[in-house]
Order: structure tokens, then sequence, then C-alpha cells
DNA sequence: TCTGGGGTCCTAGGACCC
DNA sequence: TCTGGGGTCCTAGGACCC
């Protein structure tokens, strides 16, 4: 805990449904959703019209349907946010070279390691905030919150506190006043089941978890977490800002539209989900040792096994076979509405081992028995188009696309062999609606238009080009 | 038409070793 | 012969976060 306010969190306000905003002139102002569009999808962002209407993350997609019919549903677009986001870290960095990135959305900086505060005081620290809020909105013409305080979990409550496009500081010294009268779900690490614990016992804001003592939350909660929510009700954190950490593991799972039964289909997508897990092992340079499946049944009931290797490995037939020997031990019979295939035990270099050797020489002498060779194995679909076998995701709503005679796009909606698209970009009016058959030749998918106040540090090249795709 | 996808950290039991 | 104690690794599950 230190004496002055100078650990800041910054958090983009609504941030994927700002961005869509940003680039779609007619969203403005209006309810934005921005999720998984299928039937099991659930939101990942509301804009704050959508909020009114009492939309919020991780809500069931249909749920957010039936209380804002209005709101525009859109997929979500980790290419462009990721951009946005890159723009805001830099603008960090400049304040501090030590910057801990949370999310594409959020991040603390310490502004101690900074030569920003001479003399770290309480004004000096307000005005940096400030300033950042400006830059940002100037590079992105999107808004952040910003909260300052002597630690990371009070400059988090602060930042929650400035929302939406504010600042919020809290002063050294008035901490423990402040929580006090907080609902203990208001401290980090608190979630739905700790919090029922606590009420059980009589506990409910976080002034009477500082209160209970350290005793009773550890003879409630465990030793780990009793002992750190004790220390934070009492407003001691002193975790430090950490720049950059290595990922501890890599996995990726599907959610299926319909449930899996049939047993080849299961065996067939864990060999694929293998592959693009090892894809995205080999994309951060790294081998992992554990391979770990996850099984989501008809019941939402879920379980993992696992598989620890004699060494790290990146690649894929190795994976692949782990894989297919896990799942080989879980009886899917019943249905199943999620896979997934990660690794864990990560290592930053990549060694040979026998299994790969091995598992290489006998796949270059011809395919080993009970390999599920039919399916997915044919080609590696990428990551963007691989997701599930739905309708048709050219025209999945949000996407840009571009006209050979009306120019840029953003795809509105689609169905019975029609697509309906609005053409506006970042910097134009709102833009007029048209519809088309899917397959019609001037339409193609193409890649985000920059933001506006984006334009130029992006690089855009001339002639309004850039955004095509292939 | 209930409940995504990517992560982190903690706990607890059993194996195994000294 | 009825019975130690500590440490580490592996496995499985669960809470939590964005």
């Amino acid at each position: 805990m230190r004496g002055a306010p100078t650990i800041l969190h910054l958090d983009m306000d609504a941030f994927y449904a700002a961005v869509e905003q940003a680039a779609k002139p007619s969203l403005r102002g209006k309810p934005v959703v921005v999720g998984g569009l299928g039937p099991r999808g659930v939101v990942s962002t509301a804009s704050y019209e959508a909020r009114l209407y009492g939309v919020h993350s991780a809500m069931p997609m249909a749920q957010a349907r039936r209380l804002c019919p209005n709101a525009a549903y859109l997929t979500p677009r980790f290419t462009l946010y990721r951009q946005v986001s890159d723009v805001v870290m830099e603008i960090l960095g400049r304040h501090s070279p030590l910057v801990e990135p949370l999310s594409l959305d959020e991040a603390f900086v310490d502004l101690e390691a900074g030569d920003m505060l001479e003399a770290a005081e309480t004004r000096a620290a307000r005005e940096v905030g400030a300033r950042l809020r400006v830059m940002i909105r100037e590079a992105t013409g999107l808004s952040g919150s910003v909260g300052l305080a002597g630690s990371k979990m009070l400059a988090k409550i602060a930042s929650e506190e400035a929302k939406p496009d504010g600042l919020y500081l809290i002063e050294p010294g008035a901490e423990r006043e402040l929580l006090a009268p907080m609902p203990v779900r208001t401290l980090p690490g608190v979630g739905p089941a700790t919090a029922e614990v606590l009420r059980r016992a009589g506990l409910t804001t976080v002034g009477d978890a500082a209160e209970a003592g350290e005793a009773e939350l550890l003879r409630l909660l465990g030793k780990a977490h009793g002992a750190s929510l004790y220390a934070m009700a009492n407003g001691w954190d002193d975790r430090p800002v950490i720049a950059e950490r290595d990922a501890k593991s890599v996995s990726v799972e599907d959610t299926f539209d319909v449930d899996l039964t049939e047993r080849t289909l299961v065996q067939a997508h864990v060999a694929r989900l293998a592959g693009r897990c090892v894809e995205r092992l080999q994309a951060a340079g790294r081998s992992g040792r554990t391979v770990v499946i996850k099984v989501r049944s008809y019941d939402f009931s879920t379980l993992t096994r696992s598989e620890t290797l004699r060494g790290p490995t990146d690649d894929p037939s190795v994976v692949r076979e782990a894989a297919a020997r896990l799942i080989d031990t879980v009886d899917t019979t019943a249905g199943v509405r999620l896979l997934g295939v990660g690794v864990t035990g990560l290592a930053d270099f990549t060694q040979e081992d026998l299994f790969a050797q091995a598992a290489a020489a006998a796949e270059a002498a011809g395919p080993a028995e009970g390999e599920p060779h039919a399916v997915g194995a044919a080609r590696a679909p990428s990551e963007e188009e691989d997701a599930k076998p739905l309708a048709d995701r050219r025209w999945l709503p949000g996407r840009d696309v571009w006209h050979a005679e009306h120019g840029f796009g953003w795809v509105q909606g689609s169905g019975v062999g029609r697509v309906t698209v609005r053409f506006e970009t970042p910097d134009s009016a709102p833009g007029r609606v048209r519809t088309y058959p899917v397959d019609d030749p001037g339409l193609q998918p193409a890649d985000p238009v920059p933001l506006a106040a984006m334009a130029g540090r992006e690089g855009r090249s001339s002639g309004g080009g850039t955004g095509r795709a292939e």
C-alpha cells in the first residue's frame, strides 16, 4: 500500500461495443450487443444504451434478444479490437515502462516506475490520468475510465467507480472508510460462491468481512482465499505491477449448436481442436508437456482428463494422439455440448522428443491404425473460418464487406439466400441499406476499415482499397 | 432458445521417494 | 509387526476474471 495514488487502472468503456459504434456510424447512440450469435451464444459486451434494457456481459444471447429486440447484434471482430488495443497500450507505455495488460481493454500502470511523478503526489497523478484519457480519445475516438490509488485492488475499484468516461482517485488514508459499506462482491476474487458462503455467515459488506477477523475468514474460505480476502477487506494489497508474464497454458474449445452424440464425430473434433491448439502453441514459440481435454455434457456437467508427456512438445501428432487417448476414456454417448483441448506445463524451447520422432517415422511409413484421417485432417482451416459448421460465415452480422459499386459496408443480417448490407465507414455519415443475393458476385468479405481517429497511425494506403480482403 | 472462450490460481488425494 | 513424516509430481475439479 503506497502513500501516494501512483497505481493507475485503465478500463475502456464497453470496449467491443464501443469499437463497433466507432466503426459503424449508424449504430452510435443505439443499443449494440457483441457476442456469439449462435443458439448457444452469450453476450461479450453490451453498449451502455443496451444496458438500460438490462443486457449485460455473460448473459445468454437469447435472453438479451428478449430484453432488447431492437439492438444491433454483432459477432466479435478480435483482429480489429486488438489493433485498437495496441494503440491504447502504446499510449500507456509512454507514461511508464511498467504496464500490465489484463485483457484487450484493461491495464495497470505503475506511475512511480516512470519519471512522470517527481514528487509522487496526488495532483500529479490525477493530471497524468486525465491526460491519458484525452490522448486515448484523440487516438481512438473511444473513452476509457481511469482509477488511481495506492494499490492495484483500489485502483481497479476506483476505475469501476469512475465509469463511464470518468476518473476517480482514492486518497491514501481514505480507503478503509470507502470500502466498508461496499458489498463483498466488490473485492476481486469474491464471486457468487464466495459471496454465498460469506452471506450465510452474516457477512455482506467489506466492513463485515474486515470485522469478522482473519481466523473466521480462514475457517470459512480456507487458507489462501481467507488470508487474501482478509487483507483486501482491510485495504492491504502490495502486489506489484508486473510488465509481462509468460502464458502458462494454451487451449481451444468449441461449443456445438447441437449436442454431438456420434463417437466418430467426437473423435474427429478432438483431433481438429488438437491441431488448432498446436497452431497457437507454435505461433507463440512454446511447447508443452501436459495435454488436457475438456468435455461438457448435454447437462452442462464438465470434466477434464490430462496426460503428462515425458518432455515438452509442439508436435501436432503427439498432441493429437494424446488427446485421442484421453477422449477414449470418456463416455460421450449421452451427448456432448463442448469439447476442448489444451496444453499446459509450457516451456520456451521445443525439446525433440522420442515419441514425436517415432510418430513422424510411423506417419511417413503410412497412416497409423485408428487414426481419424477421414475428417479434419484433409486441410487445416484458418482460425477465423474454422469455428463451427454454421450456415454461411462470410456474411456473419457485423462483418465488413466490399461491393464493386457501393464500396465498404457491413453485414446487417442474412438469411433465405439474401444478405443485407449497410454502406458506411467510420468517417462517413450513417449509410444506406441494400440487399443482395448471398452469391452476388459484386460482394466480397473485407478487412475492417481503420477507425477514423486511427487513420494515419495505421499507415492507411492511398485509394481506399486498404480494407479489401485477399 | 439458459449458460462462450480464453485464461489464472487453489485444493486435495494418491503415488512415490527419502 | 497395524504404522512416521515431509516433499514433489500428477490428476481432477472448482472458483474466479475479462
